[in-house]
DNA sequence: GCCATATTTAACCACAAAGTTAAACACTTT
DNA sequence: AAAGTGTTTAACTTTGTGGTTAAATATGGC
């Protein structure tokens, strides 16, 4: 449970929010479960678009922080790699509906959204190392060439979707969240022996 | 354009409704960019809601037997895999907005949506047919071997994801639509070497 | 006991959006 | 010319929802 109530508000609000979009969400729905009235969220939050944005804005605090010291870290090429896909799928496994609310976002409220973003972020520049890190590798003829940009969509592909495909894969494959939970730890070591294999140079 | 109101009404409907979902879509908009007025919408179909309806439906018949077919050619392990792979790519290079919108329908209104997708699909089906034959190609030693679901994972999160992913890749990778659709012709190729190299028996 | 903050109650308003209707008009077919 | 279908116009009702308010009531610290 929350501490107070207006932490306990941001909660409920941040549940409805994220898998029902904001068009969908009744604030009125976000008082109810919350066991508080309107006037409450009108005190602590004034609106409704004013309770939105500080949710968006406390995902991003906790998601861009984490991506970006992840494809930060120091280390060997596959050292990084494996921190990248550890710590993705451990962020994902902790709070599943994540993924999805980002690229909701980003396919809806493009320029907004990517304004707030680049605001709060040093996301991209650590993507764009992470880059350079898999072309030196391949120079250097450690790994298979492959265009940089081609490399990352398998690697945030193998990563991210099955997160986002959750629902779809659960009910063709007959998996409980147990199930596709401890697929999901599983997964870590699989996507880098795959890697590995599919990258390792003749 | 469309041959008659009707299809245009549903033409500008899908694209709403697609775009930003159920709720955030108002019929006004649909009527005004169709430039039509409610009352025609009403004289077709009647409500919102069964507007909406008739859309999913028709985007579930032109994408399932497009996916069923992919996944139950004829041939070889290799030759079907790249069938699925260069049909996944072509599906939504056509109609980039479709996967997104799926997962979008199926992570919110799943039991309903879900019995939607079952009634109109032997896809799943497919999905089984396809996976038998990752597994009997397993089992000849022919390709590595990995638990099923989790190469069928990675094949579709190397196939679908960019396309969900299309906003924020464009964004931090500095790419327009034109220089990402010839990255996707490209990422046919891509996959299926990756794959190739990823499942080589050694 | 007093004060500030938190919280409830119970209204209420404003507005947007969906849905509805009746009448008229246009167009084509018969 | 009559009939039927498509389409517009212009109103209207209804409902949902976000927002607002003022007063009353707790609650806990000082």
């Amino acid at each position: 449970m929350a501490q107070d109530k207006e932490t306990l508000i941001l909660e409920v609000a941040r549940k409805h929010f994220v898998q029902k979009g904001y068009a969908a969400t009744r604030t009125q729905d976000i008082a109810d479960e919350a066991g508080i009235n309107k006037a409450l969220l009108h005190y602590y939050f004034r609106s409704k678009e004013k309770l939105y944005h500080e949710i968006t804005v406390r995902i991003l605090d906790t998601i861009l922080p984490r991506f970006a010291k992840a494809l930060a870290t120091e280390g060997t090429f596959w050292e990084r790699l494996e921190v990248i896909v550890t710590s993705y799928v451990d962020l994902f496994q902790e709070q599943p509906d994540i993924p999805f609310f980002i690229m909701s976002e980003l396919s809806q409220k493009q320029a907004r959204f990517v304004e707030e973003l680049k605001k709060r972020s040093h996301h991209f520049p650590a993507v764009q190392g992470f880059v350079l890190s898999m072309h030196q590798e391949m120079e250097a003829g450690n790994i298979r060439k492959l265009p940089p940009a081609q490399l990352m969509l398998n690697i945030m592909g193998m990563t991210v979707f099955p997160f986002i495909a959750k629902p779809i894969f659960c009910t063709v494959f007959e998996f409980s969240d147990n199930d596709f939970s401890t697929l999901m730890e599983e997964r870590k070591d699989i996507i880098m022996n795959f890697l590995k294999a599919a990258l390792k140079n003749d």
